[in-house]
DNA sequence: TGTACATCAGTGAACGCGCGTTCACTGATGTAC
DNA sequence: TGTACATCAGTGAACGCGCGTTCACTGATGTAC
């Protein structure tokens, strides 16, 4: 035992980075503490020099898992509508929530989460739009891309036929691509 | 104690219709047997006499859900996309999930349930694009508006601010209806 | 630079709690005669 | 139609389990001199 100060650093940044991948992949109440230390290699005692309680680990890790996600989104003005909404809704992405879009992944759940988590949550989701408008003119053409391409994506994960899932997000990607300019 | 046969079959409809309610409203991990049964009245031993399990309880409860969901999307060849679209994005409906769409309120944890429960969720989403199909001529619109509606209502739902709520199921509203004919 | 020691990151046993599930029991229902 | 009794829906105490959280402890780190 005796661990240096960066250490601890290091160890907070894994438990935080594993967390937002945990919420995303199986969902908020699947996140228990002893087995998310364990696959830090800590016991699960140490959790509680870095966060005061789950429920403040999981308010960390909600915002984490918006910032990872929407870090990935390159977005941009240089990109195209039909670039955006093929990287969106790719198999790639349907089959790796853990390090995808959390807003597809916990919007569901976080609607029951605490006022933070919903505002970080809004947050995204309006900067998401932002990203989306230089590529489309109309203001509510972009929610509606917003709202298929998140809506997209969920209908893809919870599809149980490959075949059928890869269609979808096809279809949506064509569909969502029309709307630009 | 001793109660009829009649009474026994309105209890397990009272207690797969209360369950039905609860997952859509708080999540399907939120469902707890012995709060449930109080809620029927009940003690939690005798849910035994109506499921076999939990497990169970939920498979039949998501079922329940998307057949109560669907049955109030009246539909029909004589809707407009227009009328769908102000009844499936109205703040009423934003507002009691637990009455509404099975597939806005489960679709992202039911990702991770067993394969019937996915595969009711798959029928339910493949009759809710049938039920556009009428008024949508393009394939690929009728699933981009049904990933539309779907992640239109998630989204409004997590939204804490009302006003903004509001507007963002008004413009995906209008931005649906635009797809008709 | 070298030593003495306070700090504090992590340990691991222990706790109370709510959960799903089991089971011996109760007593009205509903049938056999 | 009336009685005797088997059935079985529901009761409520009890169980084992995993969870979040606490805390006395350990020992390397890193600072004061």
């Amino acid at each position: 035992m005796g661990y240096s100060q960066a250490q601890k650093a290091e160890n907070r940044e894994r438990i935080l980075a594993l967390a937002s991948a945990k919420i995303r992949a199986e969902g908020i109440d699947a996140l228990a503490i002893a087995p998310l230390m364990e696959a830090v290699q800590l016991t699960h005692g140490g959790f509680y020099g870095h966060f005061p309680s789950r429920e403040a680990l999981v308010a960390a890790a909600i915002e984490r898992a918006l910032a990872d996600g929407s870090g990935k989104a390159h977005g941009g003005k240089n990109e195209t509508m039909t670039a955006i909404a093929r990287s969106y809704l790719s198999r790639r992405h349907r089959d790796a929530p853990d390090e995808g879009c959390a807003i597809a992944a916990l919007a569901g759940e976080t609607a029951r989460a605490d006022a933070d988590s919903r505002a970080a949550m809004a947050r995204h989701i309006a900067a998401f739009a932002d990203g989306l408008r230089p590529h489309i003119a109309d203001d509510d053409d972009a929610m509606l891309a917003v709202s298929a391409l998140v809506g997209a994506l969920i209908i893809a994960r919870v599809l149980p036929d490959t075949a059928e899932s890869d269609q979808w997000l096809k279809s949506v990607q064509k569909a969502v691509a029309r709307l630009e300019v």
